[in-house]
DNA sequence: AGGCTCGAAATGTCCGTACATTAATTTTCG
DNA sequence: CGAAAATTAATGTACGGACATTTCGAGCCT
């Protein structure tokens, strides 16, 4: 965090102007230097006081804007309206297909590669038999948007199909089309599993969390059409970046309940 | 809606120019003018090609991707997402109200009821005045076949329908039917969010598992029809015992992703 | 076939200018 | 003194310019 606003003028490579702005006074208001209902310095006192531009102020207020931290109007001012963010993100389902959306707003960083002979428990988790060859490849999942690292994933994938882990990352696309564009597969159902675990200290220590601490762990086995297991990925995010959330809506008989 | 770009030029005083190009985009790709997974035109075609801004352009995007419509990469483009804006597409889906369904295979344990004047934190999630009069009832959740204990809830209501709390768990029905029944209320929308904690001692006491041990976390904000919040339930899960799964089928066309 | 490099395409960041709209405050007038 | 008008304060809209960063596809090499 900031401790003066020159630091701003030639901000470090890592973060743009706005956002630098925007975590000053997100710490500002943390540490109620700003009350909630109270009002923030103008728009034009902001761009005097850390010299930057008008557009830098308003981006920065309008990232705190979509964390709900203040609300803008004109001729009030910008008016603090909570002392911290609900969530780092919030991954907005919207509809089932939402549960595949995440990967579009983020990135795998490959951090491992191995070929492996499947044991007995994991023969059960990919419906294959033991000792078979499969490749199992290790990422980081990183936001786009800001570069937070929000999951672990770890990615099985039979060792017919390692071909494609060069592109992983590197090329747009999930991995499962990268499967079906390069091999001709074709993924017809993926069955989706929503549990919690607690990060152990490879995963912690690579995503910057604190060993033991909660992870929300969300795991896709993805079948072609004749039921056979084609790719397995499983992603642990740390609950405190990561929340998937969605809204369900009332049926016209109001007995349903439905995506919205 | 717009039939032709040049209208934007002299728009009229109710909408502001980069609405009204969002508007237009919008319509395209309701009308699959632009199908889900394509690339929208680059932003210095959509200046040439509605005349505005490239700042304009910039701003009608970002309209359509706080909708979800579209997704906006650097040296990738703009790709459509959604063909609708979540809440517009409504169809009968099983998995959704899955997340509504627990309750029928389980029941409710009140083991603590108290009354209480919401603090500045809580009043934001309940989104109502601080100090107002809520109740906060805390229940153990129990499966109805094994009787295995799965969760714990920290339910909030308002004080004005604490009546209900009598029956919970020694009526059928979930809370917010009883809320609904006893005093006409309508919920007409379920705010969903899914994330993982940690069980403090006197949870996972309670539920006889260790410690800081992982939760699935899931939190239901109520709302009706005019979006005040009616009810807040927030249960956690221990990991080991629940664990939320559902099938996502490919669409017709291959591109969507549907609830089984 | 797979991996690497490079240039073009595309969005992101940041500066500036100007005017419009809305709300709050101050001033004026009856 | 109260109401209306004017002024000020504050954000919103829209134009322009420039450079930075990231991705993708083509071409080349092994």
């Amino acid at each position: 965090m900031l401790k003066c606003p020159d630091m701003l003028v030639n901000p470090p490579r890592s973060q743009p102007r706005y956002r630098r702005l925007a975590d000053a006074l997100q710490q500002a208001i943390g540490e109620s230097r700003y009350a909630v209902g109270s009002t923030l310095p103008g728009e034009l006192e902001l761009m005097s006081r850390y010299r930057v531009s008008r557009h830098t102020v308003r981006e920065a207020l309008r990232c705190l804007a979509e964390l709900g931290l203040i609300s803008r109007n004109r001729g009030i001012g910008t008016v603090v309206t909570a002392r911290e963010p609900s969530s780092a993100h919030v991954q907005k389902l919207g509809s089932p297909a939402g549960w595949m959306r995440y990967a579009e707003d983020s990135r795998l960083e490959v951090i491992g590669n191995e070929a492996l002979r499947v044991d007995a428990e994991l023969a059960r988790r990919l419906e294959c038999r033991r000792g078979a060859p499969w490749r199992r490849v290790t990422a980081l999942r990183r936001m786009r948007a800001d570069r937070v690292l929000i999951g672990w994933s770890d990615i099985y994938l039979p060792e017919a199909y390692a071909g494609v882990v060069g592109a992983m990352g590197r090329r747009a696309g999930r991995v499962y089309e990268l499967i079906e564009s390069r091999f001709g597969a074709r993924v017809a159902r993926v069955e989706v599993e929503v549990t919690a675990d607690l990060f152990d200290a490879q995963r912690a220590s690579a995503l910057g969390v604190p060993v033991n601490s909660a992870s929300l762990c969300v795991t896709r086995r993805y079948r072609d059409a004749s039921g056979q297991v084609l790719l397995l990925s499983q992603t642990h995010h740390p609950a405190e970046r990561f929340t998937y959330s969605f809204d369900l809506l009332r049926g016209g008989d109001g007995s349903a309940w439905l995506a919205a």
